[in-house]
DNA sequence: GCAACTTTCGTAAACGTTTACAAAACGGCC
DNA sequence: GGCCGTTTTGTAAACGTTTACGAAAGTTGC
């Protein structure tokens, strides 16, 4: 069933057929509810292909994400939930969503050129930003809108979302000094992606905010996975001269921590607190349960779908490209109680 | 860069690039090589909606999910990991991976005829098949190719993968048996997902070939969320004729029972025993570690995309339709122990 | 009844491919 | 060179839309 068959059977021109089916002006109103009602009752669509042909539009957006990463085989549901919500979005507004996996071993450039070329999207959500992007750059030039998840240094006409990653290091290292805390330790990704400096911007913040020196030696880049962060948790809890505190800014970290501790003995909160990142419905089974920050993950998806679109409407006001810090919510826990030395 | 300025720049009519480009045969080494150089240089890749217009096909697989579903929120990440592997074997094979995301609170019939009719995609994936499944009828009749991920019972020409449910919940008895148990609780979905029919044939299998008469009673149905186990926890270690052992089609509602287990004061293992279903990489931090099956998501993932592209073969060996069933591996934990009575 | 509008509709071109078909070039042979 | 068969290339149509443009129909005012 194409637009010419609707039409022969309406004994209509396509154009004016076309015209009811896309809400154009100018069609009078007997006609357009008569082609309606035929479209409905034939079960007439318009054809995905014809139509992005025609209008260099394909009513999709591309979520580019980095695969063969180890943190996606550590039980980190972070992206499937906000993909989700972003998808339940972009499909009210009829988008589609389409994943394009770019292996970690491929170039992540050449990956992208044909991205563009195709035409396959019409604007483009990036995850796993750098502090320095090149991919930033080449889309920048490209002319296909797009955003990044996660804050970059490299410019570009382009908007953004990030979790505030810099606000939770502060309150980490706030609440850690609260209780007496001041040798704290942060674990940081042992890549370039741009979370790790804002973290360690907040970490430092902190810390001058307490007037606590920095010591080099307790800031410590991992892997982001469950086994960088055994390997963290073995490196902290086995220094001769232990920090009271430690900082995750991922919680695929913590679970491996925790499990370093309970290897080496030492326990969260009585032996050294923990502060983690992101509350997650399975780190209640952690024991003791991880002070941590709550992020409304559907809603995360949710601004992205509108963010996204925001960069394809016709809108002056509303195409502007902008950035945006979503908030997060401190939960304490028990693994972040006062130092040793203070505690009752 | 449309094919047409590729062509003009060589001097070429468009046909023969296309042909090129397509290795169709007949086309000269000498210009063959001189259009992939071109086409290299010049970063011409074929516009999708161009190709797709003539072809009559996306290169596009959809996977349909259900959404607004409370499994999705539970940390459940089987989706991501399945839908990363099967997108990397689908994108090395050239073709794309758009979610179709279905809120549960819609017509799914209606959802997937404006699916089929738009044409964006070749083939389809389904998920949460039910027993009696409406869309499965019509999709045979619109001529798209599918595949389910689950069994169902309504008949069709379609491939389908599922994980061995009965295989599981018989492995499960069998082993509760083979440490003295008789009367085993098993928990199943609260709707007519595939799974749990399965489950529940393996489940009346082992009883029967242990000679175990069938307690309706112990036979409990949940919803498949962390509350739905929470429920299911308090149910059984609140009946007065507690089961000595209880078994889980699904590993988000594990975590739920061992937490109204902790708090009626019931430990797992010693109290009451515990198969679960997913072994899952957080499922370590759950104290007693839970009996549980291993399932190879990644294989599973590169299966279905393996499949679903089957279907769209040419080779009238490969596109036959067939059914697979997905082995586990069982892995037991401290979470089924003998029955009380018998523990040392 | 007619001019001057306005509303509504039909026609045809265009989007970028692929491919059937015809045309051209080529090679071998007499 | 002329013929034939094969290889290679060019041309044009087709896929299903949308939309600019002009034509037709309808409305108003005189």
């Amino acid at each position: 069933m194409n637009i010419r068959r609707l039409a022969d059977h309406l004994n209509i021109s396509i154009g004016t057929v076309s015209r009811a089916l896309n809400n154009r002006p100018g069609v009078h109103p007997e006609t357009l509810e008569k082609v309606l009602k035929a479209a409905a009752e034939l079960g007439y669509v318009a054809n995905q292909s014809g139509r992005s042909l025609r209008r260099g539009a394909t009513n999709t957006i591309g979520f580019v994400i980095e695969t063969g990463h180890p943190a996606h085989q550590s039980g980190d549901q972070f992206f499937y939930v906000v993909l989700d919500a972003m998808n339940l979005y972009l499909a009210e507004q009829r988008y589609d969503l389409v994943i394009l996996p770019c292996h970690s071993a491929d170039d992540p450039v050449e990956f992208l050129s044909r991205v563009i070329a195709r035409g396959i999207v019409d604007a483009l959500v990036m995850t796993a930003t750098r502090r320095i992007d090149h991919r930033i750059a080449q889309l920048a030039k490209s002319k296909l809108p797009f955003m990044t998840l996660g804050r970059s240094e490299t410019p570009g006409n382009y908007s953004w979302i990030d979790l505030d990653f810099e606000g939770v290091a502060l309150r980490s290292v706030q609440e850690a000094v609260k209780l007496g805390h001041r040798r704290i330790a942060v674990g940081l990704p042992d890549n370039d992606v741009a979370l790790g400096y804002h973290y360690k911007a907040g970490y430092l913040k902190g810390l001058a905010e307490a007037g606590i020196a920095v010591d080099e030696s307790l800031i410590i880049r991992v892997p982001t996975s469950e086994m960088g962060g055994f390997s963290l948790g073995k490196q902290v809890a086995g220094m001769s001269d232990q920090p009271t505190a430690l900082l995750l800014c991922s919680e695929v970290t913590a679970a491996g921590v925790y499990a370093a501790f309970g290897e080496m003995g030492v326990e969260a909160g009585r032996d050294i607190s923990i502060v983690a990142f992101r509350e997650n419905p399975l780190m209640r089974f952690l024991n003791p349960a991880p002070a941590c920050f709550r992020i409304d993950l559907d809603a995360l998806g949710t601004r992205l779908g509108e963010t996204v679109l925001d960069l394809l409407s016709k809108d002056e006001q509303r195409n502007q490209r902008r950035g945006e810090i979503i908030p997060v919510e401190f939960m304490p826990g028990k693994s972040l109680q006062p130092p040793r030395g203070l505690q009752r």
